[in-house]
RNA sequence: CGCGAAGUAGAGCAGCGGUAGCUCGUUGGGCUCAUAACCCAAAGGUCGGGAGUUCGAUCCUCCCCUUCGCAACCA
C-alpha cells in the first residue's frame, strides 16, 4: 500500500468482568498507544478505538454467582475499567462498549448482510432444552454424572472431578441446572460462518502477502489453523444475553449473536461512536483502502484477529488489517498471572500504590509505561518483578535520562545564567559532531523501529541517546572549564557550546519521548518553556529548537527513586494472600507458609473452622497442573472433591486408602477448572516436605475435630 | 495427542554460517556539575540436550527435553 492517508488503531476490547492488569497494559493498550501517540505527533488522521466487550455467557454466569445482574456487572466494570485506562494515560479517542445500542444495531446489521448475501450457513441440531424455564441451555448449565470417572459433579463442557472436556451429549443423566429438572432435546437453528470457504484467500493474504512483515508467532499460528482446515463457526447462540438477530429473522427470539461475533465488530460501532461525537465519516475508516488497520492484541486473540475478523471483513467489503502485532504474555514473580489465584497486579492496585500526588503522581504513570515497554513481550514471554522494576526505575530513568536531563539544567543555571547559551562554531570539536549526528540520525532508527511495532528496541535507542549526553559532558567537563576561564579566554565559549548542545539534546529527548512517557514530555517542555507544538514529529534531529539567549525555568527532577521497602511491601503485599479472591477471601491449601507469626485469635475464631477426618477413596493428577491432584475425600457422610498441591510430594496411587483431616466449610475455590470443596491439612517439614496430619489410630471419616 | 512460538552471561534481550554482543546487576579504578549520581575498565556464556549437513554452526536439518499459547477466570 502507498503512504496510508488515515489510520485506524484498536486495542483489544477488555471482557467486563472484572479489573484489568499490568499483562494486558504490556500486551495490548500501551503499544497501541505509543504507536498512536507517535502517529498523532506526525499529524497524521489516526483514530484509536477501544471498549468494554460485554456479552458471552461468562457475564450472566458471573452475576448469578454474585447475586447480581449482568447489567449491574458491565456497568460496574465498564466503568472501573475505563478509569483505569484513563488514569494511566491511554488515550483512547473513544472508549465505547458493546451493550451501547449504536453497536447492537451495528452488529446486528452486519450479520444481516452477510445473512442476505448468503454468506452464512444455517444448520439445525439438536440442543437440550430447559422446558420450565423456557429457554435453551449453554453447555455450562448443564450438569450430569461424567462418562469418564463417574462423578456426578460433571457439566455441559467440563468434568470438574477429573478436568475432562465434554459436551452436553456425552453426560450421563443431564440435569438443568435452571430448574433442576432433566433437559429435553429440542431442534433449533443456528447460522454459520464458513470459514472453510475461505481458505485460499486466507493462504494468498497471511501466509504469501504478510510472511514477512507480520511477526512469527502470529504468521506460524494463522499457517497451523489454514492447513489444519478451517471449520464452519457457529455465529450465533441461544441465549438471552448479547445481540439479539434481526427482526426479519423468524423464530430468533432468545437468539443472539455468538459473542466472538459481536465483539470485534465494536471496534465498528465505537468508530461510528467516535464520527457521531465528532462531527466525521466514520466510513472512510473502514471502508477506503487507504486507510491503515492495525490490531494491538495478546497471543490468545491472533486466531480471531487474523482468521475470523478479517473474514467477515471481507464478507462485508471492508478493509482488512495491515498488521496485527500480537505480543505474548508477561509473568508476575515467577509464576503466570491469574484471576483466580489472585497472582496479578492490577492496573488500579499500581495506580492506588503509585499515582497519587504524595508519591509522585503522574510521573509514576510514565514509570509504569516505561518498565512495561522495556521488557514488553514481544518476542516471548516476559516477566514484571518489582526488583526489575525499581532498577529500570532507579538505573535508568533516574540515573542516565532524568540525570542528563538535571544535571543539563543544573549547569546551564550555574554557568550560563539560566539562559540558552550561544553555540560558536569556531570551537566545534570531534565531540560536539558525534553528538550532533547522534541528534540527528536516532529520529530516524526510531521511527524505522515503531513502524516495525518495535517498541522496546525503540524506547531503548531513545534512553541510549541520553546516555550519549552523559557521556558526551563528562567529555566535555564543562564544571572543570569553568575553573579556567580566567587564565583561558575560550573556555566560556566552550562551555556554552556544550551547554548549548545538551539543552538542544534535551529538546530531542522530549519529542523522541512524548510516545512512550507522555508525562515526561510535558515536564521538560515546562522547563522549557515551549508550547506542545515543538513535539511534533518533523521537530526531531533538529538542533535549533531552543533560541540562544532564551530563559529557562530552574531544574525539576523528572523522576523519583523507588525505594527498597516499596518493594518489599509490594512482594509482601503479593505474597499474603495468593489464593484469595476479592470477594470470597478464602485460602487454600497452596499457601506457603512463610508467613512469620501469626496475630492472637480468640476461640471464636478457632471455632469457625469445621475439621473432619477423612479418607482418601480416589486420587488423580490433574492435567496440565504440576502441583495438583484431585481427590475424592470419604467424609463419613459425603464424599468430597478436594484439589490438593501435593503432587510433587505424593504419587495419586499411593493414597488411597490415606486418612486425612479436612477443612471441610472452606469456600469452595476453582482451580484448573475443578471446584475443590475443601482443603487437606499438611504438615511441611525443613526439606519442605508435605506430610499428612492424621490421627494417631484409624478411626471413621467423618469425625469432628476440636 | 496435534499445531504454533520460545529456550544465548545473575536478569532482560540482540545476533541467525566464519574469532559470542548490548543494557542492567556484580567487582575494581577515576571523577565530582548532577537524585552517593556520572565516566572508564574487568569478571562472567561448552548459545536447552543429542545426532547430522558443512572446511567450519548459536545460526541449516532431524530427534528429544522444558516453558507458553491454541483450550473464554485470565493479554
Amino acid at each position: 500500500m502507498t503512504a496510508p492517508q488515515r489510520y485506524l488503531i484498536t486495542a483489544a476490547l477488555p471482557y467486563a468482568n472484572g479489573r484489568k492488569h499490568v499483562g494486558h497494559l504490556a500486551g495490548a493498550y500501551i503499544p497501541a498507544d505509543i504507536y498512536v501517540r507517535y502517529l498523532r505527533a506526525q499529524q497524521r488522521d489516526v483514530v484509536f478505538v477501544c471498549g468494554s466487550d460485554e456479552h458471552g455467557t461468562a457475564i450472566p454466569i458471573q452475576a448469578k454467582k454474585e447475586g447480581t445482574t449482568a447489567q449491574a456487572i458491565i456497568d460496574k466494570y465498564h466503568q472501573a475499567i475505563k478509569e483505569d485506562f484513563a488514569d494511566l494515560s491511554i488515550s483512547f479517542d473513544i472508549y465505547h462498549r458493546t451493550s451501547a445500542p449504536l453497536h447492537h444495531k451495528t452488529a446486528a446489521d452486519f450479520f444481516d448482510t452477510l445473512e442476505k448475501q448468503g454468506a452464512l450457513e444455517t444448520k439445525e441440531t439438536e440442543q437440550f432444552f430447559d422446558e420450565e424455564a423456557q429457554s435453551f441451555l449453554a453447555d455450562r448449565y448443564i450438569k450430569g454424572i461424567c462418562p469418564a470417572c463417574r462423578s456426578d459433579r460433571a457439566f455441559g463442557d467440563q468434568c470438574e472431578t477429573c478436568g475432562r472436556s465434554l459436551s452436553p451429549e456425552e453426560l450421563i443423566d443431564p440435569l438443568s441446572t435452571l430448574s433442576g429438572k432433566a433437559p429435553v432435546k429440542k431442534k433449533t437453528t443456528h447460522w454459520y460462518l464458513p470459514l472453510n470457504r475461505h481458505e485460499s484467500f486466507l493462504q494468498e493474504w497471511i501466509l504469501k502477502q504478510h510472511q514477512k512483515d507480520w511477526r512469527a508467532s502470529v504468521v506460524g499460528q494463522c499457517k497451523g489453523w489454514i492447513e489444519g482446515g478451517l471449520q464452519p463457526r457457529a455465529v450465533t447462540r441461544d441465549l438471552d444475553w448479547g445481540v439479539s438477530l434481526p427482526d426479519r429473522i423468524k423464530g430468533a427470539d432468545k437468539k443472539v449473536l455468538y459473542v466472538w461475533f459481536d465483539a470485534p465488530i465494536g471496534y465498528i460501532s465505537a468508530t461510528k461512536q467516535w464520527a457521531l461525537d465528532n462531527g466525521k465519516d466514520w466510513e472512510p475508516y473502514w471502508q477506503d483502502k487507504h486507510t491503515k488497520l492495525v490490531h494491538f492484541i495478546g497471543k490468545d486473540n491472533i486466531v480471531f484477529h487474523c482468521i475470523i475478523f478479517p473474514v467477515m471483513l471481507k464478507l462485508h467489503g471492508y478493509i482488512l488489517p495491515e498488521n496485527v502485532p500480537a505480543n505474548e504474555f508477561l509473568n508476575l514473580e515467577g509464576d503466570k498471572m491469574s484471576t483466580s489465584r489472585n497472582w496479578k497486579l492490577d492496573m488500579r492496585d499500581y495506580i492506588t500504590d503509585f499515582v497519587k500526588p504524595a508519591n509522585g503522581g503522574p510521573q509514576c504513570v510514565d514509570m509504569l509505561r516505561y518498565y512495561l515497554t522495556q521488557i514488553a513481550p514481544e518476542t516471548k514471554d516476559s516477566e514484571f518483578t518489582w526488583k526489575g522494576f525499581q532498577e529500570a526505575v532507579n538505573s535508568e530513568l533516574v540515573a542516565v535520562f532524568g540525570n542528563f536531563v538535571n544535571r543539563t539544567w543544573v549547569l546551564m543555571h550555574k554557568l550560563c545564567n539560566g539562559k540558552v547559551p550561544a553555540f560558536t562554531p569556531a570551537y566545534q570539536d570531534a565531540a560536539d559532531e558525534e553528538l550532533l549526528t547522534a541528534i540527528r540520525k536516532t529520529p530516524v532508527v526510531v521511527e524505522e523501529l515503531l513502524e516495525r511495532y518495535a517498541f522496546r528496541e525503540a524506547l531503548f535507542q531513545i534512553i541510549d541517546l541520553s546516555r550519549k549526553g552523559n557521556q558526551y559532558m563528562q567529555k566535555k567537563e564543562p564544571w572543570m572549564l569553568a575553573k579556567q576561564i580566567d587564565q583561558d579566554a575560550s573556555a566560556q565559549a566552550r562551555i556554552d557550546n556544550c551547554l548549548h548542545l545538551c539543552l538542544q539534546l534535551t529538546a530531542n529527548l522530549s519529542i523522541l519521548i512524548n510516545p512512550f512517557m507522555p508525562h515526561t514530555a510535558r515536564t521538560l517542555l515546562y522547563q522549557m518553556k515551549v508550547v506542545e507544538m515543538m513535539l511534533q514529529w518533523e521537530n526531531a534531529g533538529r538542533i535549533d529548537l531552543l533560541k540562544t539567549g532564551y530563559t529557562l525555568r530552574g531544574p525539576q527532577l523528572l523522576f523519583r527513586k523507588i525505594e527498597d521497602q516499596e518493594i518489599t511491601a509490594q512482594l509482601e503485599k503479593l505474597k499474603q494472600h495468593p489464593m484469595s479472591t476479592p470477594d470470597a477471601g478464602s485460602t487454600s491449601q497452596e499457601q506457603h507458609p512463610d508467613v512469620p507469626a501469626k496475630a492472637t485469635i480468640q476461640y471464636d475464631d478457632f471455632a469457625k473452622l469445621a475439621l473432619k477426618t477423612g479418607i482418601i477413596r480416589a486420587a488423580q493428577k490433574v492435567e496440565k497442573a504440576d502441583k495438583l491432584l484431585c481427590l475424592q475425600v470419604d467424609l463419613g457422610t459425603e464424599t468430597r472433591t478436594i484439589v490438593s498441591g501435593i503432587a510433587l510430594h505424593y504419587a495419586p496411587e499411593t493414597l488411597i486408602g490415606q486418612s486425612v483431616t479436612v477443612v471441610t466449610n472452606l469456600a469452595p475455590r476453582k482451580m484448573k477448572g475443578i471446584e475443590s470443596n475443601g482443603m487437606i491439612l499438611m504438615a511441611e517439614d525443613k526439606a519442605g516436605k508435605l506430610h499428612f496430619i492424621q490421627p494417631s489410630q484409624p478411626i471413621d471419616p467423618g469425625a469432628t475435630i476440636s
